[in-house]
DNA sequence: TGGATAGTTCAATAACTCATGAGTAGTTGA
DNA sequence: TCAACTACTCATGAGTTATTGAACTATCCA
């Protein structure tokens, strides 16, 4: 990933509603999910507007989508975001000690769930 | 760091200014850098401009400042820089093995320089 | 072929972000 | 105290992004 990539992932990021639909999607896997079910998942969120998001973030290449009959399958695009990831910890900290020993110290990512775990936070 | 914070990061990340300040600042240290000296560092940008974006990244808690006579002091946070990137792992991409792999598949911080690293870059 | 379903695109508007340049405030040394 | 230096704040205007509702496209099934 590079400069440009990243800064348009940045972006991408940087709203509400797209951050819910990256972590919904992340649940999801592989397989997921049609955008009508997104939008029941978010709470009924207006239709054009969800899929301004979902466009956005394709355009950012985090996502990726497919036709399957009438519905449009979304799909987090995993090499994507480890790029991302990559790229923050890489590119932009330097791989810096200080702040991967920061990153270290909160594992947790096992048992005790994030935020909003427990269902999807409807807004 | 809590959805709120992540999203004003993001937000603040998501220039290639504030990009390149960060990454400047992640080279200076704890010891930071001088307002002017990061404008002549950054080829010599307005100064207006750049305490814009200063103050952007210092309100996304990413920078901190200091004023040493003269002078405002910036440097970076660490301990924020860290707390993002465990954001993005853990309560983003839901610590996905499949991401985190995408991750480790890209070391190389020790010797291969990343992007523009030989010398600053002046857009 | 026509109705129903699933999603996207478009136009209008509102809201926000950014660059610029002038003006202002804190600090230092003569 | 005043000039020089360092840096910030503010107002303005341009450009970009987000929201809404209506119109449109694609697909399926009777």
């Amino acid at each position: 990933m590079d400069r440009e990539q990243a800064l348009t992932a940045f972006s991408a990021l940087a709203h509400a509603d797209r951050l819910d639909l990256i972590r919904l999607l992340v649940r999801q896997g592989p397989e997921g999910l049609a955008a009508g079910q997104i939008g029941v998942a978010l709470g009924g969120r207006m239709a054009s507007r969800l899929s301004f998001h979902l466009a956005t973030l394709e355009a950012a290449a985090l996502i990726t989508s497919r036709r399957v009959a009438r519905n449009v399958i979304y799909s987090v695009r995993t090499e994507a975001l480890g790029g991302l990831l990559t790229f923050l910890m890489r590119d932009c900290c330097g791989s810096d000690p200080q702040i991967m020993a920061c990153c270290d110290r909160h594992p947790g990512a096992e048992g005790a769930p994030a935020y909003g775990e427990a269902g999807t936070d409807k807004t």
